[in-house]
Parts: C-alpha cells; sequence; structure tokens
DNA sequence: TTAATAAAGGACAAATTTGTCTTTTTTAGA
DNA sequence: TCTAAAAAAGACAAATTTGTCCTTTATTAA
C-alpha cells in the first residue's frame, strides 16, 4: 500500500477535503438564481445589472453567470427591449443541485474523497461508505432543495436555517 | 439590508461556504508532515524525491513546500549530503493548524462565513453564531491534533477515523 | 582543500479561475 | 422599417494557484 492510501485513511486527510466545494462562479450563481426566482411573480424581468447589483457581483461576470444559466434553462432570458432574465413555473421545481451541475459539474460529488485512483463501491477505501455518506448527504440535500422552495423562504420574510426559523 | 446579506440567512449559502477549506500546496504538506513524523525515529533523514514519491506530489512542488514548512519550523532541513528533511521531538507536539497556518494563513478560519462585512462577534449575523460554531469546532481538531499523534497512529499500522478504529 | 550532495532561493512557466470588453443577434415599439 | 434596448457570443485580460528549473549556499567525507 502507498503512503497516500495510507495516509488517506487518516480522518483528518478527509476532513482537510470536506470543507468548501463548490467555485465562486457557483456561489453567484446560487444567489443570482435564488433572487430572479424570489421575484418570480407577474411579467417581471431583471436585467444583468441589476442582479449584479443585488448579488454584489461584478456585472460583466455576473452577466457571463447568467448565459451559462440561461443555456442549461435554469432560468429563462429575454432579449431587447422589456427583455431581461426571469424563471419560468418549471424552473422553480428545479434543484440547486442543477446549479451546481450546470457551474462546476458533478465531479464534485463523485470523485473519491480521499483522491484515490482506485476506489469505487465495488474496491470502496475505508472512508468509501462512512465519508462518502456525508457528502451523499449533502448531495441529497442539494437535490432536495429546489430554487422555489429556498425563493419562497425569502418571499415570506423569513428564512430557514436548517430547522431554526429566524424572523426578520 | 441587502440582497446579499438577505440570502445569507440562507442554511444553503452557508453550506456553499463550508465545504472545502484547504488548498492543494496544504494538503500536500500535511501528507509530506505526517510523513516525515511516521519515520521520526533515529537520525534518518529524507530527500526532496523519496518525499515527493511517498506523498504522490511533483518533485519541484514538493521542494517548494518542504521549504516553506522548514522556514516555519514544522519541519526540519539539513543541507548537504545525509542531509534531508526530518522532524525534532518537539515538532512531533505541533498541530496540523499549523501547518494550514503555514500553508494558507488562517483566515479560512476567522472570515464571516457569509462573507459579510460588517459581521464580527460585536455584530454577528445570524449564522455567525450557529455556524461558526461548526467551524470553531473544525479548527478546534485541528489545533488539538498534533502532527505526532497522527503519525503515531500510523506507525502502528491501525488508523483511527474518528472515534473508529480500522485495522491494516 | 576539494568534490559531491542536498536544500535554499528565486525567477519563470503553465493552468485555472475570475473578470472585462466589444461586436452580433434578437426583440419591442414608434 | 428603423431605432433602441438588452442578451448572446466569444476574444481578451488579470489574478491566483500550481508547478518547473537554474543558481547559490551549506554540509560531509575523502
Amino acid at each position: 500500500m502507498s503512503f497516500l492510501e495510507f495516509i488517506s485513511y487518516l480522518w483528518i486527510i478527509r476532513l482537510v477535503n470536506i470543507i468548501k466545494m463548490v467555485s465562486k462562479s457557483c456561489k453567484y450563481a446560487i444567489r443570482a438564481t435564488v433572487f430572479i426566482a424570489s421575484r418570480a411573480n407577474a411579467e417581471e424581468r431583471f436585467g444583468v445589472k441589476e442582479i449584479a447589483a443585488e448579488i454584489e457581483a461584478p456585472p460583466a461576470f455576473t452577466a457571463k453567470i447568467l448565459r451559462t444559466l440561461s443555456k442549461y434553462k435554469i432560468i429563462t432570458s429575454l432579449k431587447g427591449p422589456y427583455g431581461g432574465f426571469y424563471c419560468e413555473k418549471y424552473q422553480l421545481d428545479l434543484a440547486v443541485s442543477e446549479i451546481v451541475n450546470a457551474m462546476d459539474g458533478m465531479s464534485v460529488f463523485k470523485e473519491c474523497v480521499m483522491g484515490l485512483h482506485q476506489c469505487s463501491d465495488a474496491h470502496p477505501c475505508p472512508m468509501h461508505y462512512k465519508y462518502a455518506g456525508t457528502r451523499n448527504e449533502l448531495m441529497k440535500t442539494f437535490q432536495e432543495t429546489s430554487v422555489g422552495s429556498l425563493a419562497a423562504d425569502l418571499s415570506k420574510g423569513s428564512v430557514f436555517i436548517k430547522n431554526e426559523v429566524l424572523e426578520n
């Protein structure tokens, strides 16, 4: 057994691999999508500048991200005057994991937590079940949480932190 | 309240900020340090090439990382023939957090989990205590875990994953 | 004292991520 | 049909991280 594999048995190494998961672009994308979804009423559309300002991201970069989201049909866009970005009803049911997938791909949920090449369900490394479990729960959370539900929390004026409700 | 601040109340946004924490360099550094520490017996020293091979990192890059570790006195180096890298006794008592500090700095443990500028202990954001708590536990773990204890686990031929012992 | 060995130092290079800018295409309304 | 507004597209640029290479310095042993 190589040292890399050996050391990978240590939970501290795993720990080092578990924290943080998505790119800055993806965070911007989540913010933007939730913002747009939270205003999905009527025929309202939002321009790049407004969205960028709301999510505190660089406008030009926000435009790029919105294009990606639009390409993946996570949000909808309309060109021309009175155009902009908005959410169609079905898009409110999309999971947050779709955003991660569009921006970063899903490898973050799939690769061996140790970075070991030989690890698989068939030949699992010792952490495969124990910690892959943690990650799977996380993925499940991403998959079970819809854009619309997040938007609804915001629109209600109360937001949820896990099981706790904060008023504001 | 800005939308950024507003959306930051959502646990999903927090979730997105908590996973992953340290750079690739830092992971290499942890691997390297634990490897060297695990062989801290006698007068044995290890060269860049050997260490790089053991931790499966690029040799030249490993050299750079070892220099940093040496500069921060996390490991000790000796030039010339029969030289190389090794751990002095006191260095086995150093915490893993020292490695993180040397490689990435400690800001990862200190910045507001939401990226909000106005957040502090005096003016905490709603997640400050709830999730900063999670991170603080993590930091505590890093601080309470010594290089030597990790090395000892390895040397014993059994490694710990949290409270569970794996034989190999 | 010299030759060989190995880390130290630092410039440089590649890759990736983040961010910008200009031109093109689409759409709405006058 | 023309004009203005706004996204689409994609080249370009900056910043950061990752990685390489060459020269210098220190150490050991003959």
